[in-house]
DNA sequence: AAATAAATGTTTGCATACTAATGAAATAGC
DNA sequence: GCTATTTCATTAGTATGCAAACATTTATTT
C-alpha cells in the first residue's frame, strides 16, 4: 500500500515545477525566442557555422527537434541554412546579421533571467545545485 | 561582449537536461503514462474526486493544460468526469477501477524511477538537491 | 429583488517540443 | 565495384503549454 508516497517530494515534480519557473521568467525578459531557441543561438554563435545534426549534438538535441527549433528560427530569419557542397546531405547553419545581434543582446538579458531565477537561493546554493543537476 | 557566457554553466541549460534524463528513465520503467499524466493519476489518488481546475491546481497546472491531460486519460479509460449537479461550471474527475490499479503499480515504479533518476547521487545529496529546488 | 459586475470553471485554437519511422547520401569492409 | 553500415535530414503523430473566449456562479449595486 503506496501510503506514504508523497509526489510534492519527488525528484522529477520538483523539476517541473523548476523548470516551469524558469520558463516564465525566461518569457518575461525574453519574448522573442524560447529557452529551446536561445540555447540553439547561442551555441551557434560560440561555434560559428555548423551542420544542423552537429548543432543539435552541441545543445544535447534530438535531429528531429533540431529540425523543427532551426525552423522556427529560419522563419524569424535569425538564422540561415546553405547546402553542403561536400556532403549532400548535410544542411549547413549560420546566424544571420540580426540572428547575431539578436542572440549577443538576448545573452545579456540571459544573465538577468539566470539571475532571478535563482534569485532565492545564495552564490554557494547556486554552486552546488549546479553541482548536483551535473552529477545527476 | 558576451565572451565569457557559458551555455553550459546555465542554471536553465541543466535544468532541461536534468528533465530530459528523467524523461528517458520514466518511459522507461512506465510506458502507459507521461509525468505529467502520472502525476494527476497520483493525486488524484491521494484526494480522491475532485474538479479538473481543482486537480490542476494540486499540481501546478494551467487550467488549459489540465484539461488537455484529463482528455488523454479519458480515452485510456482511466479517469472518468461527470457534472457536477450543484454547479454547471464544474467537471468532477475521479479515478476508474482501471484507473486506480494502475496508479497503485505505478507509484510502486516511481519509486524505482526516482531511484534510477537520483543513483549518481549520495541520500545527502538528493536531499539537498530537493532542498534546494524547493528554495527556488 | 433585478441588474450589473466580478470571479470561477471549462473549452478551443495555436505554438512548441519530442519520438518513432523513413529515405537519401556517404563511408567502411569485403 | 558492391554491399552493409553509418550519418544526416525529414515527415507524421503525440504531449504539453498558453492566450483568449465562453458559460455559470457569486458579489455588489441600485
Amino acid at each position: 500500500m503506496p501510503n506514504d508516497y508523497r509526489l510534492d517530494d519527488q525528484v522529477g515534480y520538483k523539476l517541473r515545477l523548476a523548470t516551469q519557473r524558469h520558463l516564465e521568467i525566461f518569457s518575461r525578459h525574453l519574448s522573442d525566442v524560447t529557452p529551446t531557441q536561445f540555447s540553439i543561438l547561442a551555441r551557434l554563435y560560440e561555434v560559428g557555422e555548423t551542420s544542423q545534426n552537429q548543432l543539435g549534438r552541441l545543445v544535447a538535441m534530438d535531429a528531429a527537434t533540431t529540425k523543427g527549433v532551426i525552423a522556427r528560427l529560419l522563419e524569424k530569419d535569425l538564422v540561415e541554412a546553405r547546402a553542403d557542397p561536400n556532403d549532400l546531405r548535410r544542411l549547413q547553419i549560420s546566424l544571420t546579421d540580426a540572428g547575431r545581434s539578436l542572440t549577443i543582446d538576448a545573452i545579456a538579458k540571459a544573465r538577468k533571467i539566470t539571475e532571478d531565477t535563482v534569485a532565492n537561493l545564495t552564490g554557494r546554493d547556486v554552486k552546488r545545485l549546479l553541482e548536483l543537476l551535473d552529477k545527476m
